[in-house]
Order: structure tokens, then sequence, then C-alpha cells
RNA sequence: UCCACCGUAGCUCAGUGGUAGAGCAAUCGGCUGUUAACCGAUUGGUCGUAGGUUCGAAUCCUACCGGUGGAGCCA
């Protein structure tokens, strides 16, 4: 009967029959090991001479890496199998025969990688890799539903950006100019007034020239937003929401993790709460550590995230951070105006910022005084304002960086792993 | 945009002023438990591009193109 790799167990001692590739090949005189994979897993097919004959041996010693076949054979269990099980092949048909399959089971460069990134997908590093990030997302909105949030989806062509900061994707909307999303930000705000608790999952674009390990031009958010929910409600919702994700892999993905070689003990202390710091205690953290050039006021960069830290083994929340250098509508502190209620969490092992996320500024006033600060006009701001003008509640949300998270929970050094098609500087294909 | 490093066989790299090399892949042969299998043989080159220095340049110099890592910015 037909079947597939991952369900193998339920078939042991039983002829099976499954559609899969070659991902490589051993072979002696006599017995021949095919490396299988079906897109469910990876399991090992034994051809033996004497099971099988003469002919069909020779012609199995013959498949090329990634040709395309039926294998037919009964599935038996085996302690030297890393699944706990393989097929001892009876038959196969071949489907396709690939010639010269470009990605050897030697090493690679990245960018011969990258130009074959439709290819490189099929391998077991980079098939784990995408395993988890669907886990992600799949605890994601298991989280989210079952805490009773909506679902909603903010535009992606939008006529001005949400934070005025980076640079964003120009493109024209018939005749006007519009600009690809940078942030779903302003419409969840909207979407929360309608909905109480909502959250979104969309792609962001950001124009921006980076070039590191930490960013993509085109990347994947979680962007949640609750209606009466202050800053410290919404801190909770962060750390409970990250260990669930964190959870969630660590029970789905044993064998992803397995082939990705990630030392899970860093993973399963990733409880709530997490700690938090303040941004004046994070400033005198990095001045003991040896950051003299840090004075009040200044962003942090990678090393100043990366040193703040490894003083934890779960993420950190980095709150209360100077208005100057955060977004327009976050809201300042009552006690001492010149820091707002936001908090960046910052990953362990150097992964860097995973969420910004603050309390919004919910008095119309005060709201009009950042629009003037920041010369915020024109239609695309005049609905945001309505929001604070009619039945305005405290609010908070945050934006979860879905790449930067897979990477730090897979343990993989570069972001452009943990996308299936990154679009980066310099790369708009495959 | 700035800084550093790198472009040599299909791939990963060595060669740093004197005849272009290795491993893997491919092809042929051997091997009954392999795990990036192994062993033997064969094939494979406009040394990123264009100038320059030199008796002689993959090697030294200049420019350009491409890539990698990082900074800034951010998730």
């Amino acid at each position: 009967m037909k079947t597939t790799i991952t369900e193998v167990h339920k078939h042991i001692g039983e002829e099976v029959t499954i559609g899969a590739w070659l991902a490589n090949k051993r072979s002696s005189g006599k017995i021949a090991f095919l490396q299988l994979r079906d897109g469910t897993g990876f399991i090992q097919g034994v051809v033996v001479k004497a099971d099988i004959g003469e002919e069909k041996f020779q012609e199995a010693k013959a498949l090329t890496q990634e040709s395309s076949i039926y294998v037919t054979g009964k599935v038996v269990e085996d302690a030297r199998s890393p699944v706990g099980f393989e097929i001892q092949v009876t038959d196969f048909e071949l489907i396709q025969e690939a010639v010269e399959y470009p990605i050897t089971p030697k090493n690679h460069g990245t960018e011969f990688l990258m130009d074959h990134r439709h290819l490189w997908l099929r391998s077991k590093k980079q098939h784990a890799v995408m395993k988890i990030r669907n886990e992600i997302i799949r605890a994601t909105y298991e989280f989210f539903n079952e805490q009773g949030y909506v679902k909603i989806d903010p535009p992606i062509l939008t006529g001005a950006s949400a934070e005025g900061t980076t640079e964003l994707f120009h493109t024209k909307y018939f005749d006007e100019d519009a600009y690809l999303s940078q942030s779903g930000q302003l419409y969840m705000e909207a979407a929360a007034m309608a909905f109480g608790k909502v959250f979104s999952f969309g792609p962001t674009f950001r124009a921006e020239k980076s070039k590191t390990r930490r960013h993509l031009i085109e990347f994947w958010m979680i962007e949640p937003e609750m209606a009466f929910m202050d800053h410290d409600d919404s801190l909770e919702v962060q750390e409970r929401y990250v260990a669930h994700v964190v959870q969630s892999v660590l029970s789905n993905c044993k064998l992803e993790l397995q082939a990705l070689d990630r030392d899970i003990t860093q993973l399963e202390k990733i409880a709530a709460p997490f700690p938090r710091i303040t941004y004046d205690e994070a400033i005198q953290l990095l001045k003991e550590k040896g950051f003299d050039d840090v004075e009040w006021g200044d962003d942090f960069g990678a090393p100043h995230e990366t040193a703040i830290a490894e003083s934890f083994d779960k993420p950190v929340f980095i709150i209360n951070w100077p208005a100057e250098i955060k977004a327009f509508y976050m809201k300042p502190d009552p006690k001492r105006p010149e820091v707002v209620l936001c908090a960046d969490l910052i990953a362990p092992e150097g992964y860097g910022e995973i969420i910004g996320g603050s309390q919004r500024i919910d008095d119309l006033e005060l709201m009009k005084q950042r629009y003037e600060e920041h010369e915020l006009t024109g239609p695309a701001y005049e609905w945001y304002l309505q929001l604070r003008q009619y039945g305005s509640v405290p609010h908070s949300g945050f934006g979860l960086g879905l790449e930067r998270t897979v990477a730090w929970i897979s343990g993989v050094e570069h972001v452009r792993e943990t996308i299936p098609f990154p679009r980066l500087l310099n790369r708009l294909y495959p």
C-alpha cells in the first residue's frame, strides 16, 4: 500500500510503496543503501542483490542523486537507523532520472547554495529549519486562538509609512504613490478597537541596505494588539507566547532539532517569566562590561544587545527607552515623560531583538502634538487620529520577527536560511 | 553608504614571481551494513574582467565587476 516516510512506523512488517527522491546512495558489490526522502522525512532503503536479482540490483547501483522513484519494500525495525526503521527494498520504479544534481554531499559556499535555493530546500538541514518555522507558525495560531484573539490581515499596499523611520519600497497605485508595508501596526490598532484582541501574520518590507545575519529585505511579522491592556499586561502576553512557541518546537520537532545539532538544554530553560531590566540598568550593565562609549540616549547596536543577552539564560526585556529614539506613537511613562512604555525582547545566544512592543498613546491631544513634532500629515494619518477621538482606550501591542525567532530556536547562524526564498540585498532570485 | 576579507576545474580549496594542483562530483572497475561510506583508474582550466610592471604574472600594481562578513537602521 502507498504511504509516506512519517507513516512507516504504522506498517512494520508490511510491504509499502513510497514515492521518493534519492538523497544519496552507498553501495558495494552485493548490497546498496538508498537514502530516501519524500518531503515528510528521511529513511534508508536496503537493496540486496540476492533478494532483488542481478538486473534490478545493477539498476539500483546506477540510480543518480535526486532521481525520483517509487520504492516498494518491507518496513523493518532496525536499531542502526537514526529514525528506528528502514525499508528492505523488493522493487522500485524510476520516475525520472536526475542528471548531475548540482548540490553534492560535500561542502558548498553560501553564494552557490543561495543560487540553488530552489534545490537547497531539499537538504536535510534546510528541511529541518522549514519544519521548525512551520511549527512556530502553527503554535502562534494555536496560542492566540486559545487566548481569544482574532486574526486580522492588514494591507500590504499602503499610502505612507507606519513609523517614518526606515526606507520603504515605492510603487505606483494607478496614478498615486504607494509603498509596501513596513508594519501592519497602525491598522492593528484600528482592529483592536473593533475586536478587542487581535493578531496579524504577514510579510513586511524594508528597503534598507542591510547586510547582516539578522536582516532580510522581506520578512514576516506576527503583530498582536490588545485593547484595555497596559504595557505590563503586554509583557506577560509576550513571555507566555514566546515560551509556548519554544515548548511546542521542543515537543513536536525533536528529529529536526537533532538534525540541526541544536543544544536543546538552552531551549528547555525558556519559561515565563522573563527577566526585565530598564534601559537605565542596561546602560549601567554595558558600562560594567566595558562599553565606555555608550551614553544615555544612544540606541544599542548588535554587540551591545549580545553583551546584555549574555547576562541572562532566557530572553530579556529591556524596558522604558528614551522617547527620542523610539516611534512617535509610544506612550510616555506618566512618572517620567522622557522615557516611553516600551520593551525590546532580546533573544539569548546573540540572536538579537526578536520583539519590539509598547503601550500606545491613547490621548488625542498628545497624539496631535506628536503629529506636529514628526510632521505627519495627509489622509494616511488622519484615520489613525480618529482612533483617539472615538472611544480611545489604553492599548498595547508588539511585533515579533518570525525569521529571527526561527534562527534562534533552530540555532542557525543567518536569517537567510530561515525563510524559503530570502530577499536579500542583491538577491531577488530564485 | 562605509570598513575588512575573498574571486583558480561543476563544487570546496591549495598554489604568493619560473611547466596549473588536491579532495569531492561525473565516467569505468572493485567491495554484503554503509552513515559526507571506502579503494583503484579516467575525464575535467580564458586562474572574475580590463589595463599596467616584468625576460616571465594565478602570484605584484591600478580600475572595474561580483561575493562574504560587519557597521549604520531595524524585527
